[in-house]
RNA sequence: GGGCGAGUAGCCGAAUUGGUACAGGCGCAUGGCUUAGGACCAUGUCUCGCAAGAGGUGAGGGUUCGAGUCCCUCCUCGCCCACCA
């Protein structure tokens, strides 16, 4: 029987397509129901690596629930909005959505050649009308419980991509797109009020049994952080005061300036911009570093900054005048946009002060290091002696001389009243006392979800007149995306409150239609939404994406959710991971799905490497492509040599072997000699009945745990075993192959025919393991924890009696040297440790 | 700089709760079969040792009858965040 692996695999994946094996029926609870996820593509055109080990590997635990006796919901759909469609509109001239509809009919197929069992009768396509009318109907709602909004706030916006971006979408400094260092702007924009949410996205987390790197993750990104607002007086201008946010309030007697971000809103306020006499300076400070990158804000470690000459600020606290300074290393998106610096005990102040303010005040910077906080002397003594310029110095001496800012908690100093009490302790009495509140702040920004391109889904918005935002009646959903649209992105940047320069501004069918349905003087929203939006809801719609009344039916979302099990990349932890939760609880608020978190389970895989254990990239050479080895071994055999290549449930990285497909592919070859021996045999040996057992429970359970590398060897080992005997019984040959199948589909069908199976192979039922109740067991006999011997007992054996079969080995006899043990370890089934006094 | 994770053979990796360290695969070696084979089969493959045995999971220490696994210090690598007040 010679393995023609093209010929198998077409002909199998057509017997699969006349069984309409793989659709759902999401009626059906007369099995247990269970929802597997794996992250949907984006149609870029070409399957790559990354594709068959998300979609192939996954694929195999959805057939190992299925052959489990499982109703199994495995959906599969297209992320289709998105700039790649829109970047080859403007390189070569084609239709955006021709782009992305061609590359989806492309990968469907190339999906189909994994042997992928995924419900194609669910599909779900982001950039479909009758799709994105729900995501549009869905940010109604969120608009009309003002959990989606306008405002104006400090965001990332990529000169290249012409677009703003969301601050997860900033990596290093760079868009995550194309790279390009990003700016940062101060915009109108929609945003999503995630930070609303922030508390419970972090309490849901407490709950949930992921693995603890991604709920790590992303309680780091959520950031929380205990503080407090105080409000500093602006002298002589009465109705202005700067408020500041931060963590350490029981340092603010050693505030001894404020500092603004270059953004602040104060500085385009001219009631406050005419108090100060060097305006001209300011403002060409601002302007050089809004002109800068993130990066090269960030890169520079050199402070810089401009001291508001003629103006000071009230110390709330010490009531002392102290001057206020506009500097970039304050952010204008965290807190407050504005920080009370305390030199003495905060590094980024004290490095300011020996840099900025000895040029800018021409006084010497130690003046302003007020030390308000001493290390404690048990804290000194544990640590307390540090090498400065090469000399051994009390750091306890260095920090009262403010040579060195002291950044913990200790006993307080020339703090008024406070003096003599610990910072920790009297933190909020200090808030109270200088009339400020207590306040918690996220690390989290709200998200931004309007994107100035053309291939997204609409924001269902029209402005009145007046410029007050109105939501597109549900009767006129979805609002199509126009398609007289010129896509190419204007070269000025949008800024606060000019129109927008947005592709669909370009378009007069959008603006006729909201003229016709709302009137004159009304205009279009010309924005589309980040594609992370779509996202966020994919899988609600899989249950029924062609309800046309509903975005999801409430009663299979009540029997299908939470999603038992979701996989994915690490990649998507603080994106898609967080927003989706994020949209979920807010939809629950809204009563519009029955769960406030969508997965039960995560699992993030890792990532494949090139054969020199780097990642793939065109620049290095190291790129594999799949289609080469799928037409040379078989896609059979890039499965399970995936399956194998490491554990599936922990982000590694794996280096891609150049003979492992190879390897697998004998192995499968075994496999057909192996059935080319089997006898018509009625009785199956007891040894083969265990041997099946044994890798039917480790299989299962490893399935489980998602380590397929492990159920694989399990498989290898039983061929092995199977191979070893000289009389095979067919029965006991098909039970590995059922328990092959989910990893090779293709090659498994064509034995199971060969073996005289009826049906399919992949509608059989698992191999019920009945592991016989293993009487002996090896059982290590130690002395003083060294393995001096074995013994097969049963399980049962009491300890008295495991002591005197262990006593007649020579090794042990002879390690005891005649001592009596004085204590004994006995773990029946494991090991018997006899210790003597040595 | 901060957070998280990981270091086991020539390589990828096994080792559910602390209980025989290195399963399975690759690679390599020897032999068989063969006109030949990069096919297939068999055997071997952590180190030292003829053997009995001894040592061995990045380094050092600790807890324990017993540590790859737990604790402390350090080193290296990876990922994420990064002036977040």
């Amino acid at each position: 029987m010679a393995y023609d692996h093209t010929d198998i695999e077409k002909k199998a994946r057509e017997k699969w397509a006349g069984l309409d094996l793989y659709s759902t029926d999401l009626l059906d609870a007369s099995r247990e129901l269970y929802y597997l996820l794996v992250e949907f593509p984006y149609p870029s055109g070409d399957l790559h690596i990354g594709h068959w080990y998300a979609f192939a590997v996954t694929d195999i635990y959805a057939r190992l629930l299925r052959a489990r006796g499982k109703n199994v919901l495995f959906p599969i759909g297209f992320d289709a909005f998105g700039l790649p469609a829109e970047n080859a509109a403007i390189k070569n001239g084609v239709d955006p959505k021709e782009w992305t509809y061609t590359n989806m009919e492309r990968m469907r197929e190339q999906l189909a050649t994994m042997g992928a069992s995924f419900d194609w009768s669910k599909e779900v396509v982001t950039c479909d009308p009758e799709y994105y009318h729900w995501t549009q109907w869905l940010f109604v709602k969120l608009f009309e419980h003002k959990l989606a909004e306008r405002k104006e706030a400090a965001v990332k916006w990529c000169p290249k991509d012409q677009t703003v971006l969301a601050n997860e979408q900033v990596q290093d400094g760079c868009c995550e797109r194309c790279g390009t260092p990003i700016e940062e702007k101060w915009l109108t924009q929609w945003f999503f009020k995630i930070t609303d949410y922030a508390e419970r996205l972090l309490d849901g987390l407490e709950t949930l049994p992921w693995r603890n790197e991604i709920k790590d993750a992303q309680r780091a990104w959520i950031g929380k952080s205990e503080g407090a607002k105080l409000k500093f007086k602006v002298q002589g201008v009465s109705d202005k005061e700067i408020e500041v946010f931060t963590t350490r309030p029981d340092t603010v007697f050693g505030a001894t300036y404020v500092v603004l971000a270059p953004e602040h809103p104060l500085l385009s306020d001219v009631g406050f911009t005419k108090s100060y006499m060097n305006g001209e300076e300011v403002e060409k400070y601002v302007k050089a570093t809004t002109k800068k990158t993130e990066r090269e804000r960030s890169e520079n470690k050199e402070k810089t900054g401009v001291k508001l000459e003629g103006v000071v600020a009230i110390n709330p606290a010490t009531k002392e005048e102290i001057p206020i300074f506009i500097a970039d290393y304050v952010l204008a998106s965290y807190g407050t946009g504005a920080v009370m610096a305390v030199p003495a005990h905060d590094e980024r102040d004290f490095e300011f002060a020996q840099t900025v303010i000895a040029s800018e005040t021409r006084s010497d910077p130690q003046s302003f290091i007020k030390l308000v906080v001493e290390p404690d002397l048990v804290v000194v003594k544990s640590w307390g002696r540090e090498w400065i310029n090469g000399k051994e110095i009390s750091l306890l001496d260095e920090i009262r001389a403010g040579r060195y800012p002291y950044t913990g908690n200790g006993t307080l100093v020339n703090s008024g009243e406070f003096t003599g009490r610990n910072s920790e302790e009297v933190k909020w009495d200090i808030v109270k006392a200088a009339g400020g509140e207590k306040t918690t702040q996220y690390r989290l920004r709200d998200w931004l979800v309007s994107r100035q391109r053309y291939w997204g889904c609409p924001i269902p918005i029209a402005y009145n007149p007046e410029g007050k935002p109105h939501a597109i009646p549900p009767e006129h959903l979805p609002w199509l995306l126009p398609t007289d649209v010129d896509f190419l992105p204007k070269a000025d940047p949008p800024s606060a409150g000019t129109p927008s320069k947005s592709p669909l501004a370009s378009s007069k069918e959008l603006k006729e239609r909201v003229t016709k349905i709302f009137g004159e003087d009304w205009t279009p929203e010309y924005d589309t939404l980040d594609t992370f939006v779509d996202s966020s809801w994919y899988f609600l719609r899989y249950l029924d994406p062609k309800d046309s009344h509903n975005f999801s039916d409430t009663a299979f979302m009540k029997k299908w959710l939470p999603i038992d099990r979701y996989s994915g990349g690490a990649e998507h932890t603080t994106m898609h991971l967080l927003y989706s939760r994020f949209f979920i609880k807010a939809l629950y608020d809204l009563a519009l799905v029955p769960v406030d978190e969508p997965y039960a389970e995560r699992f993030n895989r890792g990532i494949i490497l090139g054969p020199d254990g780097q990642k793939m990239s065109k620049s290095k050479g190291n790129v594999v492509n799949p289609d080469e080895f799928v037409q040379n071994y078989g896609a059979d055999a890039v499965r399970i040599y995936l399956a194998f290549i490491g554990p599936y449930n922990e982000p590694g990285s794996y280096p891609w072997n150049l003979d492992g497909v190879a390897a697998m592919r004998k192995f499968l070859e075994r496999i057909v000699r192996l059935a080319e021996r089997a006898h018509d045999t009625a009785e199956v040996p007891e040894a083969i009945q265990q041997a099946l057992a044994r890798a039917s429970v480790k299989v299962v359970d490893d399935g489980d745990r998602f380590k397929f590398n492990t159920a694989v060897a399990a498989l290898m080992i039983l061929t092995n075993e199977l191979e070893a005997f000289p009389a095979l019984p067919k029965k006991a040959l098909k039970q590995l192959i059922v328990m092959l199948a989910p990893f090779a589909p293709h090659l498994t069908e064509h034995v199971w025919e060969k073996l005289g199976g009826k049906g399919s192979v992949h509608q059989q039922l698992w191999p019920a393991a009945t592991l016989a109740a293993v009487e002996e067991r090896e059982v290590v006999v130690q002395v003083n924890g060294k393995r001096r011997g074995s013994l097969a007992l049963a399980t049962s054996t009491s300890e008295s009696d495991a002591v005197i079969a262990a006593r007649i080995i020579p090794a042990v006899v002879a390690a005891l040297g005649g001592k009596e043990p004085v204590r004994v370890v006995y773990v029946p089934g494991k090991v018997l440790n006899l210790v003597v006094p040595r």
